[in-house]
DNA sequence: TCAAAAGTGTTCTGGATACACCCATGT
DNA sequence: ACATGGGTGTATCCAGAACACTTTTGA
């Protein structure tokens, strides 16, 4: 069929989350304008027509909300005919994990406000936006189970158990301290250092640090990992 | 940020898997207008603004080949700036599984031939459609492993080698018989007929036909069930 | 009687899970 | 001394993988 007069507006959404001190957050922008002002919404906007999808993204969350990340994976696209009153408008939405205390967020351009919402203080949200946070939480409960992502979110040496927190909150459930150590270990991605870390009481914690080029490398051979 | 104009025409694509005689084809047409005009490229074409993304695949693909699909599953959503000679053109990618038996395949519109290719003789093909296609059958084979489908690809009453077939044509390698029985035995969708069939020399086979009822019960479950 | 396809159980192994006590420090 | 968090090993269980012979028919 030749080109019809096409009248849809396509969009991109993103489902990032943030990690620190062993909660789990949620990013979300306040809209300034209509439809849905003031009302809480993903971040994401209008695909400009030169740029990338991942692109779009990255530029619609850093303009809206300071954020800046490069780890962004397709989730899903959106595009019931009904899901945004201004007409139709498609979707595609991305999900990323950042650290929020590398970002001084700041509302701009469409956004009056931004916050990061506890996993389970989550506000009402804007069109389908409920949908779409579900499938980042699924989608992210389930990747991080076979693919070591999440390494990027602690400090260049940590304790181990800041990545056992890492990976209890991500799933929302606790981990068995012993067999997680011994999956994580098995997977050499993990140096050890002399270095150890005492904060209050409590025998001090050895330290460790990533070895990047393992862990790129088993990224690349999809590890299999099943925590 | 208030609409600008934006230039961007949304496609979709769709991965068309048949099965027939233990065999696993692609189904492709040959586009009877530039670009790439003759050249093999997935049923496709552009979504309507009053029709969801679904109902713009089937269409798609029913006036273009002739197949009817309902069981159709978003892949992934393609869109970088220079994948289509047009401009800038995004596509979103659908996969299904269908039985070529059951129709009979015609070009229109947009094609003036359709083919089922078996899945090893796929030939070069349009725009970025080879990547399309390796994540259609990257998905394809992960998803039959967990979930059981391709069972509308059988007979309502046929013996088990039929399923075992199936299976390993869309794994792409043998299954062990045993195993593959006693799995799907534990799932309790087969109801066990008094028929049986047969076909030349060899024992005849039990015939066996699903249990509706407990099947889609069990996909709303999500079994696990790892082949 | 032979060729062809259907049917059927058991063993082995490896990974996942469950589980409890000692160690080093701060107060 | 005690409270706090860090660190470690073993036993069990279950699911997946491997594997070969008997049965029933057509020719």
């Amino acid at each position: 069929m030749h080109v019809l007069k096409q009248n849809i507006k396509l969009t991109v959404d993103a489902v990032v989350f943030g990690y620190e001190n062993g909660k789990v957050y949620l990013l979300l922008i306040n809209r300034k304008y209509e439809p849905f002002k003031n009302q809480w919404a993903l971040p994401g906007g209008y695909v400009k027509d030169d740029e990338n999808l991942e692109e779009a993204v990255a530029r619609e969350l850093k303009e809206e909300s300071g954020v800046e990340i490069n780890f962004l994976e397709q989730l899903y696209t959106f595009g019931a005919v009904d899901r945004d009153p201004r007409g139709r408008v498609v979707s595609i939405s991305y999900y990323g994990l950042v650290r929020p205390d590398k970002f001084q967020i700041s509302a701009a351009t469409d956004a009056k406000d931004v916050k990061w919402f506890p996993l389970n203080e989550i506000p009402q949200v804007s069109f389908d936006h409920e949908r779409i946070i579900e499938s980042g939480i699924i989608r992210l409960r389930s990747k991080i189970k076979y693919e070591p992502i999440g390494f990027e979110l602690l400090d260049a040496k940590f304790p181990f158990s800041d990545l056992e927190k890492l990976y209890s909150a991500l799933l929302g459930e606790p981990v068995d301290r012993r067999n997680f150590r011994k999956k994580i270990k098995e997977l050499n991605v993990l140096d050890e250092l002399d270095d150890t870390l005492s904060t209050g009481p409590g025998r001090p914690a050895r330290l460790f640090k990533f070895n990047k080029k393992r862990f790129f490398q088993l990224k690349k051979e999809g590890v299999h990992f099943e925590l």
